[in-house]
DNA sequence: ACAAAAGTGTTCCAGGTACACCCATGG
DNA sequence: CCATGGGTGTACCTGGAACACTTTTGT
């Protein structure tokens, strides 16, 4: 804010998603990414970016640049953390590049991957996921950590499952994510009806054998009470 | 990262702090503030930021700013949120303004102000705290946020307090920050004493009547295991 | 002797864990 | 009638909340 002694630094922003999805017939959490084609790093995967645009917000750059590569409804989006270039590989000029990153969560049901042929995209389990672009594998790892956090703490859940599912789709979906070592099922079940945010609509749906699995849908009016209450989820 | 079709926004990249203390003695916590001299703002009172200089971290800018209003030798740093400026307020010329915050709690005991006739610096107990220039009352919010969280989930009030310290010294902290509102003090004990992270120094130390409290130091080697495990402070 | 501060112990209860068990459907 | 997945119930245990009580100092 005061006159400063040394040159200010200018420069170019950034935006970087980290976007993940969950399929929970396969039981995979899956996370997206490009196939860089120009240099430098060209041939690597990389998160989705873009650089921010006159008159364009932060926010609205990730929006973009998730639009562009999927078409979905559903969706969670929150700021992640900015990175700064390192010190070494910091080259001075023209401008220096910034790095805000996102953290996405859609709905893997209705998201549609725009196949562009310049530019690849495409789901990775993300246990099976290359090396990426850039510092791109340590905004990954800072995002499934934010992901882990969130679902335990909010229902962000339920912004990215089907308007109905059955418990069981819910359960697949918190294992998917974090990974199968948590509550049992029977357990996970009687916690969630008893925190009294879903909504049993009387309908049943059939997957094959055994018996009939009854359709829940979230009912935000019942949470809205307890939002930012310490309630936890798993 | 595409050749893009409108012109890419420039920016100068800005650091405000939010730096918290908490004065153990009264009970208060603090954060440190600037008196703002020029416009826009004249005379409000502002977190302390600077703009990034070039070849300057993001994180070197925010202990830059840290150092030239403070002295100080623990402390604990880590980055909060990157906020844009409002689209309603974005001056577009000649550059945009962006400012990464950061948030930062220090010890209280050896933190000496630096006194500037340009620029009046000075602690405000959080609840007594004047409305401040720009949104940085929205960052401070923010801030104290993170502070409360980070308390509960992390030892970093170890960072902050002296190194040796009673008890009732933690306590003291804890309460300063999160409002006297948590759990009763022989509660608070027995859980902390029951973690094993805190060595007892057969020290004792009289201050004023009542009974001699032990001295305690926090033991980082018995910490280390128990680090991003899932446990509470609080 | 009494107040003040440190420190210990006890009782009660909510909520999690780990199971065993019952229910409804397809093959 | 059995395998499969959905759903219920129970017995056990941990850990927090509240609070009574003891210990050691100053005045």
């Amino acid at each position: 804010m005061s006159a400063s002694s040394s040159p200010l630094a200018e420069f170019v922003v950034g935006v970087d998603n980290v976007i993940f999805s969950v399929d929970t017939d396969q039981n995979r959490l899956l996370v997206l990414l490009v196939r860089r084609q120009q240099f430098p790093f060209a041939g690597y995967w990389s998160l989705p970016g873009t650089l921010v645009r006159q008159g364009e917000s932060l926010e609205a750059a990730a929006y973009r640049t998730l639009a562009e590569k999927i078409r979905v409804n559903n969706l969670y989006l929150e700021q992640l953390y900015t990175f700064d270039e390192p010190a070494g590989e910091r080259r001075e000029t023209p401008r220096r590049y910034l790095s805000v990153s996102y953290f996405a969560l859609v709905r893997f049901a209705d998201a549609e991957l725009i196949a562009a042929a310049e530019s690849p995209v495409q789901w990775f389990a993300l246990n099976a996921c290359p090396d990426l672009a850039f510092d791109h594998s340590k905004i990954l790892a800072y995002g499934h950590r934010r992901l882990c956090n969130k679902l335990e703490y909010s229902p962000v859940a339920f912004d990215v499952l089907p308007e109905y599912f059955t418990l069981n789709d819910l359960y697949q979906f918190y294992s998917a994510v974090l990974g199968a070592n948590f509550a049992d099922y029977s357990n996970f079940r009687s916690r969630l009806l008893k925190l009294g945010i879903l909504q049993d609509t009387q309908q049943k749906v059939i997957r094959g054998a055994g018996r009939p699995a009854t359709l829940y849908r979230f009912n935000r009016e019942a949470f809205a009470p307890l939002k930012d209450k310490p309630l936890v989820f798993v």
